[in-house]
DNA sequence: ATCGGATTAGGATGGTTGTCCTAAAATATA
DNA sequence: TATATTTTAGGACAACCATCCTAATCCGAT
């Protein structure tokens, strides 16, 4: 494992290796700051005191805004990716994994009132802006349909699956959506219950 | 009514009724551009060319680019209360009038397809950029929400009228901001089925 | 110790933004 | 018709933006 991670980075050595903690600072940075104020209404100097370099170094390691934006995504890909193999480890039942995606607006309740949703904010901004890397946000939304689906589909629900995914997908999205305009934690509460109540009805549905 | 309406003008005489066309025309055009581009995305260029007025001249109507969101929330908010009193004749039953509020997900299907919903989406940007109108903005949330808790109080729901009028518009708003993302008309059919089955679900156990 | 590429800082650039100013045109009032 | 007010156009403005350039500095390999 450790072999692997060196080698790993051994293959990216020369252009990468040496200025990768800048970088990832840098993503890191703008992450948080696409998060919480928007993409568009971020600008490079918000970054660049975050990170504390100067303007005009950050060509050095970006050729522009879009390809910031570009490894932001690929970095959520990533995260979200990590997150979803550690739900599959953890979690001993589909329904239990089912359970930590719902769960999701438990734990991150304050972010969520305060700025939304990563995913459904920054898809929504994206496609007002006609941006490029609209497809590649989406993504982000395909690796929660696929391994809720993947979920279902384990609980023998092989036909409805996917819609069941898209399902509490566009619930979570809602629930964000409202607890970012009301502020209302009590909302988030009673949803996240009432959706854990539908995911049981599913279950026993199953069993008939 | 029509004396109504021309007194009405008639009061605002002098500084208003005069550019009230141009005035008008500006709010319109930045209702439409800030659905489809976003307020931050939305230059004043951008408006003066489609109402075709110089930019410089703006600032007769307006004093800044916020008290223009301000008058299109205004616009948005009065259109809106227009809407529900609309379906509050037309609609039968209760039932009838929320399905009225489920259906615009198939009525405005294509525009949420292209830009999410109008409400969501602009309470989104909002927040993110921590603007002074945000409160404002939730007010159009705040409309549907009572208008549905009133029509399940009409259903004999008192004690839960709030939050099942809650539970509705936050699964259009994920439906919404899916259908965005994904661009898929079928997820957004079956979404608004079983929303209406959902409907009837509530009404039958009223009469049990 | 020297050299060369990687990394940095900081300023220059051109474009766009919201805002303001002024003078002309249009319109209302008398 | 003459005067006052509203409405307009178009340019000036400072601020900010993403981007680019250049010269200094760092650091690893020789």
């Amino acid at each position: 494992m450790v072999v692997l991670k060196y080698n790993a980075n051994f293959d990216l050595k020369g252009s990468f290796m040496s200025d990768k903690t800048t970088r990832a600072n840098i993503v890191e940075a703008a992450d948080q700051l696409f998060y919480r104020q928007g993409f568009e209404h971020t600008s490079f100097s918000n970054i660049a005191n975050v990170v504390k370099i100067s303007r005009g170094n950050f060509y050095h390691h970006f050729k522009s805004k879009d390809e910031i934006l570009a490894a932001v995504i690929d970095f959520r890909l990533e995260k979200t990716r990590k997150m979803l193999d550690q739900w599959e480890m953890d979690g001993e039942s589909p329904e239990d994994r089912i359970r930590s995606f719902i769960h999701i607006l438990i734990v991150n309740r304050d972010p969520i009132m305060k700025h939304g949703c990563p995913v459904g904010t920054l898809c929504s901004e994206l496609a007002k802006l006609n941006h490029a890397s609209q497809a590649e946000a989406s993504k982000l939304f395909t690796l929660f349909r696929e391994w809720l689906s993947r979920q279902f589909v384990q609980l023998g629900l092989e036909e409805e699956a996917d819609l069941l995914a898209m399902h509490i997908l566009a619930r979570s999205q809602g629930v964000a959506t409202l607890a970012n305009a009301f502020g209302d934690e009590a909302f988030v509460e009673a949803e996240v219950k009432q959706m854990c109540d539908w995911l049981q009805t599913q279950i026993t549905r199953t069993v008939k």
